[in-house]
DNA sequence: ATCGAACCTCCAAT
DNA sequence: AATTGGAGGTTCG
């Protein structure tokens, strides 16, 4: 018995997840990325193997989905994005754009949870994705709380008072370099102010902008990532070198004056509207 | 206000 | 084989 989820759009799983906006998945077989290979990764308490479908997913582990298990999956691959609604409200004379939504259909955004996001994308500044996984999954393998199913034990993502607890020295040894201090700052105030990240959820875009620079490691490069990859600010905006490229490259070439790195984003989000995020994340594949 | 360098560590490219 | 420079960014001076 294997249990299809469906999506409201045509899912494209493997750009979706190794898009670089999660960094907990890795194809069963290693090295096999295809259409039809088995990715396994650990959302919640849970670890999954899953497989494109034809219109959704296939989920191969674990053997029974209860109801509560299907809304998580639904959730964190955000099955009920309507990808044809999403792209009405962008631009429509952008020829750039329209091919790579062509190209990439059935990319789609994830809905992570925001304290691991959090901690990823702090972890991903002046790194590459390799090292960025090996940070992330050390976390877990030695903080995180142990779990274990068919294929043996695994361990989850550590709480904002787990990694306080195993502190800034321990983060370094187990590679997160300079990021172990930003890292351990922000837990001790995730737990000392008893933040609940999800309630951001709620926030207006500059709020949740404001929230979430003020911990250390986090400026507005992160901040957007966490607010896209997990926060449903879908007009979040993140500017990274490739999206700088891509931006400089195909919009924003010097008509007179030249643009400054920081209006990029706010210039990026005033012409791709409410969407923007998706748009961002269609521009990245495409680097 | 703006700018560049430093930050840890890994690893691919010399 | 040893060495160097850059990596999806933030902070500090």
């Amino acid at each position: 018995m294997v249990y299809l989820l469906e999506s409201k759009s045509k899912y494209d799983l493997t750009s979706t997840i190794y898009s670089g906006q999660s960094f907990v998945w890795n194809p069963v077989i290693s090295g096999e990325y295809g259409e039809d290979s088995i990715h396994e990764g650990i959302i919640g308490n849970e670890r999954y193997r899953i497989r494109s479908a034809l219109h959704g997913l296939e989920i191969i582990l674990p053997l029974k989905l209860s109801k509560k298990t299907q809304a998580i999956l639904g959730n964190y691959f955000r099955l009920d994005d309507d990808l044809d609604d999403i792209f009405q409200s962008v631009p429509r004379n952008d020829g750039y754009l329209s091919k790579l939504i062509i190209r990439y259909k059935g990319l789609h955004l994830l809905r992570q949870d925001p304290w691991e996001c959090l901690v990823s994308f702090i972890c991903s500044s002046n790194n590459n994705m390799k090292r960025i996984r090996r940070m992330i999954d050390n976390i877990r393998q030695f903080c995180g709380p142990k779990h274990s199913d068919i294929n043996g034990i695994f361990s989850s993502f550590p709480s904002a008072k787990i990694l306080m607890d195993f502190g800034e020295q321990n983060l370094r040894e187990i590679g997160l370099g300079f990021r172990a201090k930003y890292v351990y700052e922000t837990a001790v105030i995730m737990v000392e102010e008893n933040v609940d990240l999800n309630e951001v959820r709620n926030f207006s875009y500059q709020d949740a902008l404001s929230f979430l620079t003020r911990f250390p490691g986090v400026g507005d490069k992160v901040a957007n990532c966490v607010m896209l990859f997990s926060l449903d600010q879908l007009r979040a905006f993140p500017v990274d070198v490739w999206i700088k490229r891509v931006l400089r490259q195909e919009y924003f070439f010097c008509d007179g004056i030249n643009i400054s790195d920081n209006m990029l984003r706010p210039n990026s989000q005033k012409l791709f509207g409410p969407n923007a995020g998706y748009v961002n994340q269609y521009l990245f594949h495409s680097r």
